[in-house]
DNA sequence: CTTGAAATTAGTACCTGTTACTAATAGTAA
DNA sequence: TTACTATTAGTAACAGGTACTAATTTCAAG
């Protein structure tokens, strides 16, 4: 980036710049457009564009509060009603980037994590793991909805174990699935 | 907090109360712990905390960088081939964050949304739906390995496609799965 | 009670990346 | 040439520190 652009251009540049990666500082930034300091400032001025500090802080924030909707969490969905070894009840409220941008679809495997999540809760055991599951999805979910996690364990043979989950989404059924879940107690 | 506790409970709560929360101020400590800055400075040298800025800093640039797991990136997995309409193949390295922490088994729904995401993938239309899947988890994955899932369009019925998705870990199968995806081309 | 070490507090100089402001200078179009 | 915009320069002040020195408090053991 050598040549002196318009101003205009310039400040383009910089939004794309920094809405992409924000962790430039100001005098990092004088380089890569060759203009002063001041003229950075000024254009972060009129674009309403905050300074490093704000700017680092905003993307911790954005994903530190997040409920981490999955990997970080143990749990996918609010749970609200456990009875160890028998049945559990959560929420799943879904959010925008839980679904495919172009149509606000749900993307399956978050009604499968909030479904596995709930059946390896109502297991009495302090490890479990996916065996086989058998699932259905019978609609498509917009992004808004609070999704109802129902899970029933039906039997239990050995260290395996049988859960129906069923989801919800006002009264309506959009999921149902069938977990064998296998507990790993004593290695 | 109003009692002064001793040296080594205050460390060990303001490591706790910073690893959930890293966005205090030394000064907000003081108020917190009941003692002077002077005193949360030392605890932060000696437990080797950074600063309020290095902190932030550093959560920003985890989930900055982050190939964001889930949720964010349309496709989970690193897609390395694909012949659309037919096939496609993709990579997965997990990660300890995709696993549980006491036994370092990854989460299945890890596992089902690189599959779902290559099912999709291969689909030669805008946007596509799980409808039905039935699905069977082989053998536990620990953390840290490679995953190999290939898809392939068995068949194609109006706007239903069935894809089968096997995906491997050094030769061995560890999933298969049946996936029926609907297309929803023209709404 | 006294002494000595650990723990805590006080205080200062300096650092980065800024804001907020004033003022000078360069560029450009009428 | 003039008027106006864009750019640059420079200074004071701020937050949230580091790094260091030094004083003061606490508290247990002799």
């Amino acid at each position: 980036m050598k040549k002196r652009m318009s101003k205009a251009e310039r400040q383009k540049e910089l939004k794309k710049k920094l809405s992409n990666d924000p962790f430039f500082t100001d005098e990092e930034l004088t380089n890569i457009f060759n203009v002063s300091i001041q003229t950075i400032r000024l254009d972060r001025l009129e674009l309403g564009i905050p300074e490093l500090r704000e700017r680092v802080k905003n993307v911790a924030e954005k994903n530190h509060s997040k409920v981490r909707s999955l990997g970080g969490k143990e749990i996918v969905g609010e749970l609200i009603d456990l009875e160890l070894g028998k049945s559990g009840i959560s929420i799943l409220e879904t959010t925008e980037d839980m679904a495919f941008e172009k149509t606000n679809v749900i993307r399956g495997h978050h009604i499968f994590a909030q479904a596995e999540s709930i059946a390896m809760a109502v297991i009495d055991a302090e490890v479990a793991l996916t065996g086989v599951a058998n699932i259905k999805y019978q609609t498509p979910i917009k992004s808004g909805n609070k999704l109802i996690a129902k899970a029933e364990v039906v039997r239990q043979r050995g260290n395996k174990y049988f859960v129906h989950v069923f989801i919800y989404e006002s009264q309506k059924q959009v999921f149902r699935g069938k977990f064998i879940l296998v507990s790993m107690d004593k290695e």
